[in-house]
DNA sequence: CGGTGTGAAAGTTTTCACAGCG
DNA sequence: CGCTGTGAAAACTTTCACACCG
């Protein structure tokens, strides 16, 4: 483009990021450490494309979004993408996260490692629960809701993840957002209510089986031939 | 259309529905539930869509792809519309399930009242842990992954989950489809191969906290500013 | 009235196809 | 060569706007 030096990520961005491009960035993501982590040095557009289903238009497409990551002829390092796509992501830095809601769930979440390796640490965990609260769990000792936003500011804390029942996950999430918090990860069943200036992403376990349910269930009243070969289909 | 008969889901559908349609059928439905458990009889369509954030003929359309549910003039009734996804999602009946992986993760999921909510019960629970088969836990009997397609035969199992590393969770998901599975929702960050006649739902926990660091990353860089991520050192 | 259902228009995302580069 | 980056075309999704209904 403006000149032809080495590779790498300037900022044609000013566009607006579609979402659904923004997800398929943390796929590639994804693959690529797992190239890495097995010895490959580069790839090329359809070959990764190929790994998750996608095609390799759709792939250069998503990084065009981004700047310019590749070498015509060769294909884009592993070490560089993956360096790239952690400063598109905004996960070349540690983010120290709250949760709220200890149970079943919040305690699994607690101690899955899959965390720490995208760089997000579980910094302080709370409940409303007076049995919960002062216990330690996965080495972290369950504090009172109401020391939310002191811990919240010290530590300088921006994420937030709502583990408690649907009827509580609106209180909470208020709370996070007097707090101080910016992005809220809601495991509840319900829709929150949230200032604009608040992110959030929302995963309700039930409706992924939900659509799965779907999914099957209409297999055999779908067009013929389905797509290229078994690759998983990207959320 | 047709004729003017009372409102009910009959079956324009043959088009292909998108799948962002699907989920939001699933949205539509938890919150037409809660709103029935609040004593509400009937909703309008931008009721509901300002409930979730979406548009009144978004509602519409989305409801368009299944057929006719509305009374112009009042909008629709709660009870009849949770009924007509119910069916569209597949969901008026119980579905079995197996979970195959019950470290963290899965203990909690094997205890997670949601998915009995929404009409899925876990059936069946496998480990290859030796020192968890054949414990209980949440009530169930942990087997080992060998008796596999004898259970899902028996039980007559058609979804299964995936709650295993990353490392295992292929071999995990050839042994589901070899037992004769049509779904799986895939907790593990890695993408698998399945035959294309297997429909699959992935769900990564990690991504889902990226999508969250990239919306709060680039929140100031959207309206006008500048610097969304691009910013890398020239190599 | 207040509301649905639905073509047609607008907007968005994906695919195509090809110039250009090492 | 093999592959990227990117306009332009195609496909798809959302919004608009309005006839019609109770």
């Amino acid at each position: 483009m403006p000149d032809s030096r080495t590779p790498s990520g300037d900022q044609p961005s000013d566009q607006t990021v579609p979402k659904v491009v923004v997800s398929r960035i943390s796929l590639y993501l994804r693959e690529l450490q797992r190239l890495q982590a097995a010895g490959q040095q580069t790839i090329s557009s359809g070959t990764l494309g190929a790994l998750l289903g996608f095609s390799d238009a759709q792939v250069r497409k998503d990084l065009g979004f981004f700047g310019q990551f590749g070498y015509p002829g060769v294909g884009y390092r592993c070490d560089e993408l993956i360096h790239a796509m952690r400063d598109i992501l905004g996960t070349n830095h540690r983010w120290p996260v709250v949760m709220v809601g200890v149970g079943n769930l919040g305690q699994a979440l607690l101690g899955y490692r899959g965390f720490g390796r995208q760089n997000f640490s579980i910094e302080a965990a709370f409940d409303t629960d007076p049995s919960k609260v002062g216990t330690v769990i996965q080495g972290l000792t369950i504090r009172d809701v109401a020391e939310l936003p002191e811990v919240v500011r010290r530590l300088g804390i921006r994420l937030g993840m709502i583990v408690v029942p649907a009827d509580r996950a609106q209180e909470v999430a208020d709370r996070l957002v007097a707090a101080g918090i910016d992005g809220i990860v809601n495991f509840a069943p319900v829709t929150l209510t949230l200032p604009p200036h608040v992110e959030t992403v929302a995963v309700d376990l039930a409706i992924e089986l939900e659509q799965l349910s779907f999914a099957v269930t209409n297999k055999f009243g779908k067009p013929a031939g389905e797509g290229p070969a078994g690759a998983q289909e990207p959320r």
